[in-house]
DNA sequence: GTCTATACTGAGATAGAC
DNA sequence: GTCTATCTCAGTATAGAC
């Protein structure tokens, strides 16, 4: 063994980060003190600055990773030329990233005016860059004639806000499959912009 | 003059609830301190308990009234007979309330959370009967065929999900008039459910 | 790396004078 | 109805022993 029993920063560290997000998300990032974040691993509240300057570098931390993670998997995408192909992988891809890390997408609406201002632009920045993507696809459909919308960046906005709606009511046990709720929406989306 | 100068509970009644509408919508419920809404009424943090038994009853009694006065403005509203026309009216009537209440509107979404179980289950009650009323109209005009939804409740999410999208961006002072808002997300609407 | 102990600050809420 | 003063508790964060 090359630790001592006592060196446990390698499984403390990620239990802090699991605990912080989990608690984020059910009670929001004002509610939850260290001391719950610590009690939750199992840890005195002092510990926890081992592993974060602060609780905002924390809540700023869980974000940029979430938001780094989303555009990665965003990048490795294959991307279809067609601009309906796209608009449907976009769809799909995005509920599925959703349900696949709900707490983080959670906290990543409703905890950005926790920020600081300076964590806010940062993490604002890359979630526009997520969302020009959308944007893209949608001036692209434009300009072929799949797509007949006054106002792609309203459009944006409107799907994003159709799309983000399965995370009210989602349930894993649930009577739809993830599959079938990609196919529901990716529907709703496909009439709404369609020509 | 029936009351000395020193009584002001008519007037600060009130304040006390516009700061504390204005200060959780901006800052949430958690973050937001009694001391800070005193400030900004101008009056000490003590002088509140004249108006409220606790912070968390003021909470409440924000989202409270503000339910009670869409489900009022909601049913004084006129019901075509035509489930398109009904849904137009929906979709209107629903942008124009977000806009007329932005800051009610947002902490009724952001901080359901932040209720008591009692208070969570009252106020959940509420918003079900209003979102029950747009439920009734997809359900209306599937029946007739002017609608082609697989899911009523699903659509129902998506819809109120894809109107809530103007809360995100839309600036009072912007390039768009409320009409025009009103006409672009109602078309997507229209077009998302239509047969 | 974690603990105990604690400094310091601010929270919600109450009591009693005016 | 509001104020001042205060109680009690909990918050973030740090110091130093182990």
């Amino acid at each position: 063994m090359a630790r001592t029993q006592g060196s446990h920063s390698d499984i403390t560290g990620p239990k802090v980060r699991e605990a912080a997000l989990r608690l984020f998300a059910e009670h929001g990032y004002a509610a939850v003190s260290m001391r719950q974040i610590a009690a939750e691993v199992g840890v005195q509240a002092g510990a926890l600055y081992n592993y974060t300057p602060d609780k905002q570098h924390l809540l700023f931390s869980l974000l940029h990773e979430h938001m780094e993670g989303l555009l990665a998997a965003q990048a490795a995408q294959p991307v279809p030329e067609d601009p309906v192909a796209r608009l449907e992988a976009f769809c799909r891809f995005h509920i599925r990233q959703n349900r696949a890390r709900p707490q983080a997408v959670f906290i990543s609406y409703m905890e950005l005016r926790s920020l600081t201002p300076e964590h806010f632009a940062e993490i604002g920045r890359l979630r526009d860059r997520y969302e020009a993507g959308l944007e893209a696809v949608l001036k692209a459909g434009q300009a072929t004639g799949a797509f007949s919308v006054e106002d792609t960046r309203i459009a944006t906005f409107a799907v994003i806000g159709l799309l983000n709606a399965v995370n009210v009511w989602f349930r894993e046990d649930g009577r739809l499959t993830l599959e079938e709720v990609e196919r529901l929406h990716w529907d709703m989306v496909r009439r709404a912009v369609s020509a």
